[in-house]
DNA sequence: GCGGCACCTTGATATGCATCAAGCTTGCAA
DNA sequence: TTGCAAGCTTGATGCATATCAAGGTGCCGC
């Protein structure tokens, strides 16, 4: 196959799989399936018994909960290059702890638990890397339940846009949404409408410029200081 | 010391320690350090350069954080036998990414995060713990903030309760609140008059009473139902 | 025993945000 | 072209919960 050098090459660049070695990465290789998948397609339901995690080559995918009344949150949005779900490699009776679905179609690498758990073994190395990893992640737990608890709506939207910014830049900058509105305000915990409002109040604040999917943020520092 | 062969078998029922050989063990109580604290002693503030982690051995901790306006959001409670602040051990700089506080007077001991780590590079088993936990607790993260977002106070009050029913048991139950209902209501980031309102509200719908730090539940399985 | 403090409770009021409802735009299909 | 559905915006309303304020209780030191 093809498919495999093209593989291999992502392969080394992700976090996971970056300290392996060639022997490693081959015997690895057979325990790994790539297979598209489209908009809105389910790819695996919250309870889900599992036995692979994943990593996203191409299009995006939501990590939500439903509530009982019908609500979403979006845990989480996947980008390329991102894996997700590598912690069910470490329960006892791996489940997937929230649904995902695909919001673009892509591509999705899945690797067998039990296979990337054996290259573990004889990888410390790899084993630091995926906690390294899993801090980062909790890290970023903690700062989203400081968001959502400490942090007004006009707060959260405001830090989230600083966060589409890329690193080192300041000043006038264009960011991006990286998906539609309604999404991103499930995100933030916000009603679509109050983020609509939100985006309005800054626009009319002078702050920031709205033109569909494109957000120009007129200075990030005056934004920054704009939290009330 | 006598105080060796006590941490010695408290180390033995720990997660992070149980995996361990006796010649680890003893190696690693070189960089081992116990310490008395009082109530109400700041242990570390967030941001603080880390050395080490800790294993509480008695007494009580709470981590949280402050909001700009001064508000307090209290992340975790620490009971004896709780280990914390572990992830600090993976960071490549590493800060506290709380404060940590004693709200209770006891005894905590201090692991240097780079004994440890020379312990987890020669054994998988200790590793595999260290995984096993962090995704426990990126489970009950996961957990909390689906409660923060989708649930309302009143539910995560009965969540909390529930919570706290010894394994197993169901029916008519005592439960013990584990600390002043101000830090309670920090943690389920509700305003404390709201919990004592929420706790009103179920004794007067005849679902459970409180008598200070004791609340009897009358029923569990009806009070589970009682979430609205 | 008394004063003061910490904590909790209760009531009144304020407010941020969700919800409901309607209109607008865009894209796509018939 | 028309029609419809999805997504976004905007306005009106309601509600849950925070905030403010006052009083109650128990504890500790003097």
């Amino acid at each position: 196959m093809d498919n495999r050098s093209v593989l291999t090459r992502e392969l080394r660049h992700h976090y996971l799989f970056a300290a392996l070695d060639a022997k490693q990465r081959t015997r690895l290789l057979g325990h790994i399936h790539t297979r598209p998948f489209a908009a809105g397609e389910l790819l695996f339901n919250q309870g889900d018994a599992a036995r692979a995690f994943f990593l996203l080559q191409s299009g995006a995918v939501k990590l939500y909960r439903i509530s009982a009344e019908g609500q979403e949150k979006v845990m989480r949005l996947i980008r390329p290059g991102q894996s997700f779900a590598e912690s069910v490699m470490f329960m006892n009776e791996p489940r997937y702890p929230v649904h995902g679905q695909g919001i673009e179609g892509g591509s999705l690498v899945s690797i067998e638990c039990e296979a990337f758990l054996a290259i573990l073994r004889e990888s410390f190395d790899t084993c630091r890397a995926v906690m390294a990893q899993m801090t980062r992640r909790i890290q970023a737990h903690w700062d989203e339940i400081e968001l959502l608890t400490l942090q007004n709506s006009r707060y959260r939207v405001i830090h989230y846009l600083l966060g589409l910014v890329p690193d080192g830049q300041r000043g006038r900058v264009n960011v991006i949404l990286p998906t539609r509105k309604g999404l991103i305000a499930a995100q933030l915990a916000v009603a679509p409408e109050t983020f609509s409002r939100v985006l309005r109040a800054l626009t009319d604040e002078g702050l920031i410029e709205v033109q569909d999917e494109v957000v120009d943020v007129y200075d990030t520092e005056v934004l920054r200081l704009h939290i009330r």
